[in-house]
Parts: structure tokens; C-alpha cells; sequence
DNA sequence: TTAGACTAATAACCTAAAGTTATTAACAAA
DNA sequence: TTTGTTAATAACTTTAGGTTATTAGTCTAA
């Protein structure tokens, strides 16, 4: 039983006439008959009752019919659904994010998607950024916002933003007197500094670059949180650095001064499996590549 | 799309692999590729994603998979209910009949069927004879129980029971006082009865008989209500009939007597469509034979 | 690095299933 | 009875599906 026995059987439901049925299904009245003998064959079953001069149906070709519609509709409903995943107009896309993603693009994309695409479910994570390019190596995530550099193969990496630190200081401090801060004269000061493993790879450069610059930084403390570290700085026990961007958010009770001779920068990109086979990705990507070239970040 | 293309990719997508699902389908391996590729085609969406080595579902795939599942149940759902509806193991019987037919072989009948067919839906309609016969015709009813003769025409009547009838007299009348009651006799005597319009044969013949006898009889009173008719008799009013089989019910406030030279008979039988597509009813006309044939009724 | 195994696609050919034409048998209406 | 209608059947043609043989990558192991 396939879906051409299927669709001349509905045909001749409706017509109850072998002839017009055939005309309609615009093949001839002898190859209907057959097919529809080898429906009723196969199903051991008589599904219509012919006179030489009608044809009607029976109970059983009354319960058929109603099976056989059913099937018609279920088969265009299958077609409707893949076609829409396949051109990512519904399913399902998982993005993860480390905290500084909110402040960039990601809000402006997440806009623009739901707007175009408001029928494919999203799943958000908050994840740091080693956890997220393991996710995406599993396929439990599709699109991360995240911070290189990291171990690219098999991912396709996207850069946003690269940003420089500044230091920030306590307002007394005999450093603020300068228009810039040197490494060097971070020598003896105490640091309060981002967590390791929030951010190794940042972590371990600033840590070279002190170490290039013939000392070991005095890291007193360690917090992910930017506030805590301004209430340290603000007590005068130290001092923290903030990227360029957040300069704003420091508030009136310290100070910032750029870092001299400081090549280390917070990278900030998107990331996702080459080989993803989603295409709420690839629709989300347009939507990120049109968003950084128009949208200066 | 049809069945073949359906169940080739719900294989592949088992085994991913086109070797091994070719083997398991019993085709070759180049057929599969074909078959696939053009399903691919027809919906515009890659299902797989194949490299030389590999093969795997895309989300497309995986949704079509659910589909394609979902469809290949729903066939064999679609065979399964069409195959029961044939064999009359699941459907709609609408069986009409009159009152007295519950006295008679209708229990054992349905007791029967619905042990054999449990899921087969039964609709009880009570209904006089001549509606029966146009519900019949008008295929609003599968069985009927009724009282022949009735027009035969594109129906099938199977004779159930053939009665006569007895008087029903006061106690102290004096017809009593014979072993039978002639028609003659009745000439004069006030009758109780059926009325016409709820069994027009057997009214019509009984006139008939009273005519042929010489007289017109003297209808006092109609009543469709035994007990009705009974306490007439009983108050001395008239005289009433009854089928043979009744007679056990009359009580001992009044006597029975058989009458002489009385040909009408109380028929009762079984009719159905001849043409009748529903399964349901060959099967209970089919157990109705087998009872018929032992119970004596 | 290279040889060999493995795998899916492709091309050319073959087969079986579906369709066509012509005809028949049964029935209904004129 | 004649004529028109209708579904089935038979003989055939076409087409879709399947087969064999081969190719082109890719991975594994020597």
C-alpha cells in the first residue's frame, strides 16, 4: 500500500465513478481499476461494491477512506515540517554566553532573530569560556559568545571586540598623578585581579607580561566580580584593572589610568561547529555577520 | 514521496550507514543512494550529512525520521482497522425492533454477538414494523425485528415465530364454558384490541376473517397495552386476544380459550438489506441462524 | 608515505511495476 | 431491440526502480 493507491482510492471515494476518477487523476479508467483491485487484494478486503453500472462504498472502504485522508494530510504535514527545519524557520538553537556577552551584541541579536525567526525555540547558557567550547565540541551547544583564544579545531570562530585594560586606582594613589600607568611600577603594588579560571588565557598573559617586565606581580586578591574589586580599590588596598569599555561603569570614588606597555586584551567572539548542521545556526550567524558590520562595537 | 522512499530512509537513519541498510532493505546499495538522494530533491532539504566515510542525520533528517515514524504506524493502523472493519470485528450494528421481540430470541442474540464482538458498537432503536422497514430501506437500520408480512422488496426476511391466537374472556362468561370459541360466536360480542396502526396485517386480517364469517365485529376498545386489554376483560367489558405464548401471562382473573376456524397468525421474524456492505451484520445474522436453528422458540 | 580497505556516488543497463489501447460483458434507458 | 454507459480484462508499452561495474574520496596500517 502506497501513496498512489492511497490518493486513487480517495479519488474514487469521492467520485464514486471509475471513469471521471481516472480523468481527474488524469490517468485511464483500466490502470485505476488495477490499482484499486490490488489495494483491495492486498488489504483482503472489499473496499468498494461495483455493480457493472455503480459503484459504492463498503463499511470497510467508508473506514479506509477516513485512514486514508488522515495519511494524505499526516504525509503533506511531514513535508511542511522538514522543509521549515531545513530552511531553520522553526527548531531549536542553544547559546551560550560568559556574563560580558550581555553588554555586546548578543541582546541586539537575540532581537533581530526572534523577530525573523519566531517559531525556533532558544535555549540561553551561562557558561565560562573552557566550559562552553567543550559544549560546543558535544553539540550541546550551537553558537557561543565567548573569549578567545581558544582551541579552534572544528569550530569557526568569529572576533567582536579585542579590548585593552586600564588600571584603576585608589584616588589618593601616588599613580594617578601620571597620565598613564607603566608596568613596571605595578611592581610592588598590591593586585586585586579576575579568577583564573574565569579567564586563563588573560590570567596567563598579564602574568608574562609582568614577568617580561622583570617582576612577580603581588596578587592579593581574586574576585569575578567588578564591583568587589572597585570596593577594594575605593579602600585603598589595592589596585584592579577594568577593560576600556567598562571604564564608564567605574563610579566618582577612583580613578583610571591606561596601562603602558601592556599587550594583553580581553578577546571577545562568537564560536560554532563547523560542521553544525542546524540552520537556525546559519540564520543566526547572517544575522550576526549583517549586526558587526553595520554596528560598530 | 511515497512508502519505499519512507521506510529506505528509516533504515539508513537506523544504521547510518548505506551498505548495511541496503542489505537489510534487500536492495543494493547504488538503489538506496537513489532513492534517498531524490527524497532529498523532492522535500529540498539534505536529510544527511554524508562524507566519504560518514554518515549522519541533519535536523531536517532527525525531524523527518519523527515523521516518516510517525507515518509508517499510522499505515499499519490504517490496514489494521480497514482488516477489522472487513471482518466485522469492529464497527456499528443498529438493530430496530418491536416490543414483544424482547421476549424472544433478541437476549440471546445480543448476549452472543457482543461475547463474540465486543468492540463492535450496538445502536437499539424500539420501533413499529412499518417504520422498521422504511428505516431499513433507508439504510438507517442494519436489523430489524418485526412482524411480517411487510414489502420484501431488496430485503431479507427470516421467519422467527408463527402465532395464534386464544380469546380472553371474563371469568364468568358464557363462552367460557366451551373448550373452544368459534369466530361466529364473536359476532355479537364486544372486542378489545391491538390497535390497527401498531400491526395493520394482523388487524386487517382478523377483520377479514370476521367478514368472511359473515359479520362486522364489534371493536369497543384499542389498547397496545396487554395488561391494559387484561383489566377490561377482567371488569366484564369485552373479550380480548392473545398469542399463544402470552397466555401464561393473563393471570387468574380471567380464562383463555382457543379459537376455532381463525386463520391469523402473529408472524415475527428477522429482516435486513439483502444488499447490506455491513460486516457486523452478516456476523450477527450468522450467530441468529445458529440460534434459530437450535432453540426451538 | 604508501598500499589497501572501505564507502557513497555515478553511469549504463536491466527488470518489474504502472500505464495505455483495444475490447468485452453487463446493464440501463430509449 | 438498440444504443449508450460502465467496469473489467488482455495485450502491449513506458517508466520507475533496481542491478552491476566503476569511480573518487577517506581512513588505517604497514
Amino acid at each position: 500500500m502506497d501513496f498512489r493507491q492511497i490518493q486513487y482510492f480517495i479519488a474514487i471515494a469521492e467520485d464514486l465513478h471509475f471513469n471521471r476518477a481516472a480523468d481527474r487523476l488524469q490517468i485511464t479508467q483500466p490502470a485505476l481499476s488495477k490499482q484499486i483491485a490490488s489495494l483491495e487484494k492486498m488489504l483482503g478486503v472489499q473496499l468498494l461494491f461495483r455493480t457493472k453500472r455503480t459503484v459504492e462504498l463498503t463499511h470497510a472502504g467508508q473506514t479506509f477512506l477516513r485512514q486514508a485522508r488522515q495519511l494524505v494530510h499526516q504525509r503533506e504535514k511531514a513535508i511542511e515540517i522538514t522543509r521549515r527545519t531545513g530552511s531553520g524557520d522553526i527548531g531549536h538553537l542553544t547559546i551560550s554566553f560568559t556574563k560580558t556577552a550581555t553588554q555586546t551584541v548578543l541582546p541586539s541579536l537575540l532581537r533581530q532573530f526572534l523577530q525573523r525567526y519566531p517559531k525556533v525555540e532558544i535555549d540561553m547558557i551561562e557558561l565560562a569560556t573552557e566550559a562552553q567550547v567543550a559544549a560546543l565540541n558535544q553539540n550541546a551547544v550551537d553558537l557561543a559568545f565567548l573569549h578567545p583564544p581558544i582551541d579552534q579545531r572544528g569550530l569557526q570562530v568569529h572576533p567582536i571586540l579585542k579590548e585593552s585594560f586600564v588600571a584603576v586606582l585608589p584616588l589618593d594613589h601616588s599613580l594617578g598623578q601620571r597620565s598613564a600607568v607603566s608596568i613596571e611600577a605595578l611592581a610592588n603594588e598590591p593586585l586585586i585581579i579576575h579568577p583564573r579560571k574565569e579567564g586563563p588565557a588573560l590570567y596567563d598573559g598579564f602574568l608574562q607580561v609582568c614577568q617580561a617586565s622583570g617582576f612577580q606581580p603581588k596578587i592579593i586578591k581574586e574576585s569575578i566580580s567588578l564591583q568587589t574589586r572597585l570596593c577594594f580599590v575605593a579602600a585603598g588596598i589595592g589596585i584592579t584593572f577594568v577593560s576600556d569599555r567598562f571604564q564608564s561603569l567605574v563610579g566618582k570614588n577612583v580613578i583610571c589610568r591606561p596601562l603602558k606597555n601592556c599587550p594583553v586584551f580581553l578577546e571577545f567572539g562568537a564560536a560554532w561547529r563547523q560542521r553544525s548542521t542546524n540552520p537556525a545556526l546559519l540564520n543566526a550567524t547572517k544575522i550576526l555577520d549583517k549586526l558587526l558590520a553595520t554596528a560598530k562595537l
